[in-house]
DNA sequence: CCGGATATTTACGGAATCTTTACGCGCTCG
DNA sequence: CGAGCGCGTAAAGATTCCGTAAATATCCGG
């Protein structure tokens, strides 16, 4: 298999030890780069298939590196953020990040993270229109959702929201962002709403509402959409 | 009996001449119009069935009104072209022309031309155009309701709006698309008419028009159309 | 020019949806 | 260990949307 190659931009030389070599292991090629400005620079001559991206590099940050691969370039970006960079976590999602880990993480869940992000971003560019849940399908051209035999209904802005989510499949969606899009601009704050509808979709669309597989929450930051593979 | 209305557009006047009293004589009814702006404004008012576009207009050409007509209807459009018209007649098709008829013509290929085109787009682009319902059959094609053993009159209006959500069955049609099919671009916020018109269309097709099973209402969308299996 | 059919306008009760308000739980941090 | 925050849950209140009916205007054929 052409083994794909992974873009590490960090500063601190020990943290880049641990993805570098396990990811040479799992059969990635691994490149590094030590500051944002060369980050932004291998990124366009490497050409990698994925990128991770600490917050806390020194000359510019990393939301900015962010930015600027953005302008050109869709390939996937996880970010490392420490736990105390709630904030620039979320910004760094609303500027265009696929995914996050905090510091401190483990290899595996590292791992994991760029897996499923490698998946996702190879799926058809657009998303699909049809969602298979556990226990519910929903076709969002139609507008039609169905549970078993039975239709469920949903209402504009449930499926609004839910067509947000699903356009960002496997990968965070911030609160602002998800207000923004369902409610506009001017109820950015209103996070409760999103309580309130992103209940009323579990209730529809889970299979056990309390413990939801599908509609997951990320505290703090948004919630995401997950589909079986 | 539902004679289907036909527009003409046509500068000159003894060219109008020959389809009109034919047209006529053949249970259609012809509207005529002179310039090509008027051609515009009367298929918004009129909303014939048909139109037959002249290619050599005085005011703005042929394929400026078929860009205008395409901007918001479906409705087929037939070019009269002269033989020379060779390019500007592919850029008619290109427009949204449904077919065409090298001038001169006689009135037996007119005719056949307009019968075929009617024949052909009064079918839903993706399926059928008989609809069977729980309690009713409609052809489209033929413009004709049935129910039970008697016979049920749709309007215009009705019928319009019936093909309008036939096109897309099973998928929900915004109230902005049917508004805009049915009663053209300048009544978009007219919701109201909707509820009206799906209404009598309830009353003659639904075996019970209060609990509807084949014209669903979206609130805050549209409705759709759905057949059973 | 008249009469019937169709289209538009007006009015109002009820349903669906959205918004607001209230409370309990688990977690983190001082 | 208690305060504060974010989240989930529930239910009442407000608003928008829909269905229904009936009156009025317009179109069309005779």
């Amino acid at each position: 298999m052409a083994n794909q190659t992974i873009l590490i931009i960090e500063d601190e030389a020990e943290i880049r030890r641990f993805p570098r070599s396990s990811l040479n292991a799992e059969g990635y090629r691994a490149v590094e780069a030590a500051s944002g400005r060369r980050g932004v620079i291998d990124a366009a001559t490497h050409k990698p298939d994925l990128a991770i991206v600490d917050l806390g590099l020194p000359d510019f940050g990393g939301i900015e590196v962010i930015r600027r691969i953005r302008d050109w370039s869709q390939m996937p970006l996880i970010v490392l953020s420490a736990r105390l960079d709630e904030r620039s976590k979320i910004d760094a999602l609303d500027a265009g990040a696929n995914d996050y880990v905090t510091k401190p993480f483990g290899i595996g869940e590292l791992f994991a993270r760029v897996r499923a992000t490698l998946r996702n971003s190879s799926l058809p560019a657009s998303g699909k229109n049809v969602l298979y849940l556990e226990h519910a399908v929903v076709d969002l051209g139609k507008r039609k959702a169905t549970r078993g035999d039975a239709e469920i209904h949903l209402t504009p802005i449930e499926f609004r929201l839910l067509t947000c989510l699903a356009k960002q499949l496997g990968m965070v969606v911030t609160h602002r962002t998800l207000l923004t899009q369902v409610w506009g601009p001017t109820h950015q704050d209103h996070t409760h709403y999103l309580r309130i509808y992103m209940k009323q979709l579990r209730d529809k669309l889970e299979l056990d509402p309390v413990r939801p597989r599908h509609l997951q929450t990320e505290t703090g930051v948004g919630y995401r959409l997950v589909l079986d593979e």
